[in-house]
DNA sequence: GGCAATAGTGAATCTGTTC
DNA sequence: AGAACAGATTCACTATTGC
């Protein structure tokens, strides 16, 4: 395959990433992010007590021999990527326990410089349905730069920092898995792919680590997740697709994201730039009532709403983020997430009523 | 060193763990808990924003020189740890991105086989002081059998259920990191060990994944936080450790632990655990007598009891396992819970049958 | 249409004992 | 060693069906 000596930039290329990559010009790439095969191993099917079967990831692509010829491949594709990125540039890789291993230690040994490995904690992940390991409800992300030496990566910590409401952001992220009208099906209603990644997590990925204008290089481009991020953020984006079957589903998809404008965009960065809303507001307001009760998520844990914008939960009063933090024996809560008002017999965030509160203000929602 | 043909059981070993292991029989014990030193490469000292200098991890046994000493460091003590493993043993690594990579990817290469990885989730964790990172805010452990081929591990499902209230336990753990008097510090005040591990980590672990009177190897004591949780919940520990400082304040330590009594220690009991009970012994017993009809759910399928405790459904006849599955045309079947009897014209699983027959023969019910 | 009940599903290395 | 068989086991959320 030739060298090309201009990107091509948010276009979807359809081949062997190693040799599509090796196409790119060296050193032109901002950020890298891949979500490689996890070479998952599984032995016969899996039945949920209920006796129907799960639909798991049995692709070809998935598989591989042994662990030799899966760090080979993954050898090939991240040097393949380190020649590519700039200097300046960092690389994002996700995977679970069957091969984050093998990529970390790879990772180390070409000589990437691990920044921070990442938590990504599901909310909904699949039970573990024969009770016989812990509920696996996790997925690593390592953030790497080319070198130790590289010090000046792109890190938007004030961004990050506003996204967790003024708290330094930690290396543990909760999010849902990608499923409802975000996951994209076909005709029959099955889905495109097996495992179509959450566009939260990538927005949250090029939020922190890149900047308008930026080129997004990934080479598992599956159905385009990072994509659509890019796209909706301003940035540019390089997929490369072996299947053309989702590169075109991906190519669909992205058309139809909705780019945000740079003044959106400033506003999504700057979260904080929003005026904080004490608690107190919601019952001046009228919205909540002094006596009024809060519950947690579950209903379980209740407390009451006491005039000056506290809340007492048995012989303990505070600050909705205090006292959420107290039920709970942690160190800190948001209790803006954690608390929750009944609304017709269903429980609803309060965080529903500062919404309705900012958008009474004036002020554009997030 | 000798081979010792009985474990020095609850004693702190001074010296290389590698030749203390070696010296163990092999084969010997239940399970092996490891904080191995982390590759901490921090280039100078950390200083926080006030200038004051960071307590880091600069002792010089956490020094090695290349990613390739301290692989075959891992790979040697990995290998003595699993000649004294029992077959049916586990083994549990902690670790931060620094090493975790290393050991994870070592522990593969020699044949470990990794159950689960867990995420300890920190409450309290030291913030990224330069903000260019995220706050790393957790460390991995990493949870092994000795093969792929070893799948009777032992792990307390329901008792790991029962902690966290009622649903599986999940691969994110949430506790905070080990201060205040649970730190052990000397006469001026400094903290005696620089990584000391919390209790409730390891109580957790070993709570989980062994059983009372087991043995548990810990070949990096330190300051015995192993050995702590261990007598506290009925185990046995064998602790190694290299510096005489860390071991003498770890038998301090442990000397004072108060052991828990038996009864509070037992576990929430598996059914798997109970004895198994024969359908026939129904019959026997004359809960349900020969010609007695029993039903699916709903009442819609019905099938016919049999003296010698069979049951058949129009031509076929079978255990109540076989025929529940035919009648669904299902692989499996558990037709304890499938199937129903009539009672006042009511449906009641059989399964409440077996209950009260376990209860006659004095087993405890689950 | 509204609400309740039921069914479906997601990167999963997912059994133990006896013959 | 392999086959046969008993029988234990799920959380959060979405989509669909039923009343």
């Amino acid at each position: 395959m030739t060298q090309k000596t201009t990107l091509p930039l948010d276009q979807v290329l359809v081949g062997d990433c190693i040799e599509l990559m090796n196409s790119l010009p060296e050193k032109s790439v901002d950020l890298i992010f891949a979500d490689p095969p996890y070479n998952l191993q599984l032995g016969g099917d899996l039945l949920r007590p209920n006796n129907s079967k799960v639909d798991a990831v049995d692709d070809h692509w998935d598989q591989f021999d042994s662990f030799r010829h899966y760090d080979e491949f993954t050898r090939d594709w991240l040097t393949a990527a380190r020649r590519v990125l700039k200097d300046t540039g960092a690389i994002w890789v996700i995977g679970s326990y069957h091969n984050i291993y093998r990529v970390g230690n790879m990772l180390q040994d070409i000589g990437y410089w691990i920044l921070n490995d990442i938590v990504w904690r599901k909310t909904n992940p699949m039970p573990n349905f024969r009770g016989k390991r812990f509920c696996n409800a996790h997925e690593t992300l390592l953030w790497c730069s080319k070198s130790e030496e590289q010090k000046a990566i792109t890190f938007n910590y004030e961004a990050m920092k506003q996204l967790n409401e003024g708290l330094q952001m930690r290396s543990d992220w909760l999010m849902p898995i990608c499923s409802g009208s975000e996951r994209l099906k076909d005709e029959k209603g099955k889905k495109v792919h097996p495992t179509q990644k959450p566009e939260a997590l990538l927005q949250r990925v090029l939020m922190a680590t890149t900047r308008q204008g930026d080129v997004v290089l990934d080479p598992f481009f599956g159905t385009g997740t990072t994509g659509a991020a890019a796209r909706r953020l301003g940035r540019h984006f390089i997929g490369l697709e072996r299947e053309d079957t989702y590169a075109e589903a991906a190519r669909d998809r992205i058309a139809k994201v909705q780019m945000l404008d740079g003044d959106s965009l400033e506003l999504t960065e700057s979260k904080r730039s929003l005026p904080r809303i004490p608690f107190g507001a919601v019952i001046e307001r009228g919205l909540l009532a002094p006596g009024d009760k809060i519950y947690d998520n579950r209903g379980n844990v209740a407390a009451m709403v006491r005039a000056d914008g506290s809340i007492s939960h048995k012989d303990n009063a505070g600050s909705i983020h205090q006292i959420g933090a107290h039920v709970q024996g942690a160190q800190a809560c948001n209790g803006w997430t954690f608390w929750h008002y009944k609304c017709d017999g269903r429980l609803v965030s309060i965080d529903n009523l500062r919404t309705q509160l900012r958008k009474e203000m004036g002020q554009v929602p997030a």
